[in-house]
DNA sequence: ATAACATATGAATAGTTGTTCATATGTTCA
DNA sequence: TGAACATATGAACAACTATTCATATGTTAT
């Protein structure tokens, strides 16, 4: 979503002085990676292309296949595949009619662990 | 969004055969943790959120410091943290009017780590 | 060329989400 | 108690997104 530039008056609480935002502010990455990271992590923010992306470290498959793995259309698959690889995790290779697609890298898996660990200890 | 499952004809590439398909979706972890992973991963989906966290891994700080640094409206940066605090990334305690955030643990900063390795190496 | 198959894609739609605005809650101090 | 301040929250709205449906593109075999 967008997000229009807010102006703020500064409140009276001080907490942390003004130099310290400013020493916050200047520590902070530019505002473009921030906003990259933000979008690689919302590619992994849908269960559909979580599923996708853990199948595909078990093994290269064509779309079909992973359609039926999931139980979901092939177009379905096929878009959410075209996002994946728009943000460089997966990557495909055509052998005739068939289009094989296999993780990009090795990041996902790490990302995922990383993932899962944070999940198993603040489960309820 | 929630998804519908579709009835799903089984194509006849047969990249994989049936039971690897079969085995595959046996080593899937549960869809209770794929969902779980992807509804974290959504939390780190935003920029808004990104830059708190990024923020609060520098200093805890107070909510209006937050929308002062952030340039963004104090209400906004509630609605955040109060998200950021359901998925356990953040906690917060009061020390009179003021409520101080700071991050729950050192998962956050390594997500980080492995999203930025990522993107540095698919800059383009 | 034509049929059959695998995949890709544009449009439409329903569901989701981030911000704003108004207001409520909680705390301190006079 | 009442005023001032810090934060939280519900409703509304605009922007975004995942899936579906229809159809296009690309490949193979006859």
């Amino acid at each position: 979503m967008v997000q229009k530039i807010q102006p703020v008056e500064r409140c009276d609480c001080e907490v942390i002085h003004e130099d310290t935002v400013n020493r916050v502010r200047e520590k902070m990455p530019l505002e473009e990676t921030l906003y990259d990271l933000a979008e690689l992590f919302k590619v992994f923010g849908d269960s559909t292309r979580i599923k996708i992306l853990w199948a595909l470290d078990e093994a290269e498959m064509c779309v079909c296949d992973i359609a039926v793995l999931l139980k979901m259309t092939q177009s379905a698959i096929s878009h959410q595949l075209r996002l994946l690889k728009q943000a460089a995790l997966v990557k495909s290779r055509r052998e005739g009619k068939i289009v094989f697609y296999s993780l990009e890298d090795e990041h996902v898996k790490q990302i995922f662990d990383q993932g899962l660990i944070h999940i198993s200890e603040n489960k309820e």
